[in-house]
DNA sequence: AACTATTTATAAGA
DNA sequence: TTCTTATAAATAGTT
């Protein structure tokens, strides 16, 4: 979306990855949260920058009971 | 996007929740790999549907380990 | 399961 | 770099 279509691969400018990161990664983040109260759905989600910063989402506790079922503990 | 405005709000009706979760679902999953390509991150993503069903998305070393052997599905 | 009208996200530009 | 806007993309309701 937006002025041009955009190829899916690795944004080589700097600033541009850096500004694309930033808004890509608010977007996922309000429609991991669109999709979990919609939808009744448990959902957890985690980015990694390159640089190593981490940023998270986390709603409801299907996601805690399914992970124990897999002999996961969350904290 | 679509003929309506909708309210971020559960769906009441179980057939229009379900279909609007299995799309909104595919959608995440797509936006999730388009930003780890796009920005060189990693992502890990889970989805538990109120059903209980487990779905996911994981890039990058340490998430992909961790989170594949929870097990994907598609629609 | 497809379609399409419409909303939403966002790539460039200001 | 924050704000704007043209356009691509996602999707709500329909068929």
């Amino acid at each position: 979306m937006g002025r041009k279509k955009l190829e899916i691969k690795r944004i080589e400018e700097n600033s541009s990855r850096q500004v694309t990161f930033c808004k890509r990664r608010n977007g996922l983040i309000e429609k991991a949260r669109q999709l979990s109260v919609l939808c009744d759905a448990s959902v957890g989600l985690l980015v990694v920058s390159a640089s190593d910063k981490l940023y998270s989402f986390s709603s409801g506790d299907r996601l805690e009971k399914n992970l124990d079922r897999y002999g996961k503990k969350t904290c």
